[in-house]
DNA sequence: ATCAAAAAGTGTCAAGTGGACACTTTGTAG
DNA sequence: CTACAAAGTGTCCACTTGACACTTTTTGAT
């Protein structure tokens, strides 16, 4: 037992991946076609990139690895979320037929450690996916049926990503090196759905000390050319998490 | 193989409960006598309370039934925050010697899953223990060295423990039923581990509805008898946990 | 009865932050 | 040179924070 580089049959990683870009947030899906040997058809399953860890690597190796393997996406910053482990979150056909086909023990029980991250999806080559396997961006509202309990997990990384949001002004990681304040906001409003208002963004944005303007800007643009800002990342290593604040009326005040 | 209520090799669970009692937080450990061939006296390891999760029970599930054999305590909100699996988390001689007098496979790789809570630890009874096993409460300060990784798990659910008192008035579910001002001052001094003002905390506390102030007063005190206040359950549900706020200047200010 | 001890309880001010709100500027394209 | 499109800008009010020191209330001792 335990080899070596063996694969642990009862343990797996999956990676909430987010895409940022023209104003869509995405989701990173696994488009698998599955045989199904009634209809003779290939059936399509939906999932989040993932699989079982080896015994020789630790968990955050492992979402390295699964994700890179799958998509080809590396160097990634991963955040380990939330692990998942109902013993029935298999049940559906097409779920059985795709771990029968690629399992040595379909019936395992497993447990899997969900891994976020937010990336600027532009930027983020896919790799070309083969017949029966590929890597998709799925807008978050269309995101379809997915397997096992995928759909759970998705949802809690969202909800996730919208509070970590308001805690931390993540979201830098994702962006271009050198963004717009339009672009910044329109990223803010996109994962926290609703409206923010333009001069507060700006004022709370330049104040915190977080970003700094360049001299550069747009060019080519039919419009008036904006300033391009950077993220000042000594700023974040230094000040780690702690940029909360309760509020007293216990309202939710990030943003108006 | 996945015989039904057996035991999961690879998958286990740990609790890190703190329990606030005499202005001070504890650790909830289990002590256990371990046989040594050498010296033939038994070495003392202690760990966090935790065990292999079942095939048939979720990780929750699994949580609640682990804490409750090994210490008694049932009915405690258990909220997950981490996993753990590096493969090198098995180093110490007596990790070793445990796990051989335990458990089937020694050498499995183990990942596991860190569950951590806040109770009263007055109110609190724990199972009296074996001569091999039992469970006592620690002061966080003199935390021995523990089993495993079982220190990395520690110090990280602390400084979450610290993160999340900050953002939600959690720390009720462990207080009395009635408690005075004082009493939640402490609490939070000592989980921030620094003074708090005591007109600005009762200020705030008062304001943001999450107490509320009975009539009753201690009695048999040789000094001005404090008033009694009660967690306002209702408004914690209602709010969720949407209670933060990002400060402009970066600052850490819940409380100076 | 008075006093000492011990902890509870109370108010104000200045500085900073949040949220609401509408017009001007600057570039390109036709 | 005009129209269009998006960028960019300032003020006011209400509220929250943080700093700060004395009075009140009770018990127990003399």
């Amino acid at each position: 037992m335990s080899l070596s580089h063996s694969l642990n049959p009862h343990v797996s990683v999956d990676c909430v991946i987010f895409g940022f870009s023209q104003d869509t947030l995405r989701l990173l899906l696994i488009k698998r076609n599955i045989p199904n040997r009634l209809t003779e058809m290939n059936d399509i399953l939906y999932a989040l990139p993932g699989d079982l860890v080896k015994d020789s690597e630790n968990l955050n190796q492992a979402a390295d690895r699964v994700l890179a393997e799958l998509t080809g996406l590396k160097d990634i910053y991963l955040q380990q979320f939330s692990a998942f482990g109902d013993p029935t979150r298999i049940t559906k056909a097409k779920d059985r037929a795709w771990l029968e086909s690629v399992r040595q023990d379909p019936d395992a029980r497993v447990i899997t450690v969900a891994y976020m991250s937010l990336i600027d999806s532009a930027k983020a080559t896919l790799q070309p996916g083969s017949f029966s396997e590929e890597a998709v961006w799925m807008p978050i509202e269309e995101v379809p049926e997915l397997a096992f309990d995928h759909n759970e997990i998705f949802e809690q990384a969202l909800a996730a990503l919208k509070e970590s949001i308001q805690m931390q002004p993540i979201g830098f990681e994702l962006l271009p090196e050198k963004f717009t304040m339009s672009d910044l906001q329109s990223l803010y409003e996109t994962i926290l759905d609703r409206d923010l208002d333009k001069r507060n963004f700006r004022r709370k944005m330049i104040n915190s000390g977080v970003i700094q303007a360049l001299s550069e800007k747009q060019i080519g643009v039919s419009n008036k050319p904006a300033r391009f800002y950077r993220f000042n990342r000594e700023y974040l290593e230094e000040r780690g998490s702690n940029i909360v604040n309760l509020r007293m009326d216990g309202s939710f005040t990030l943003f108006n």
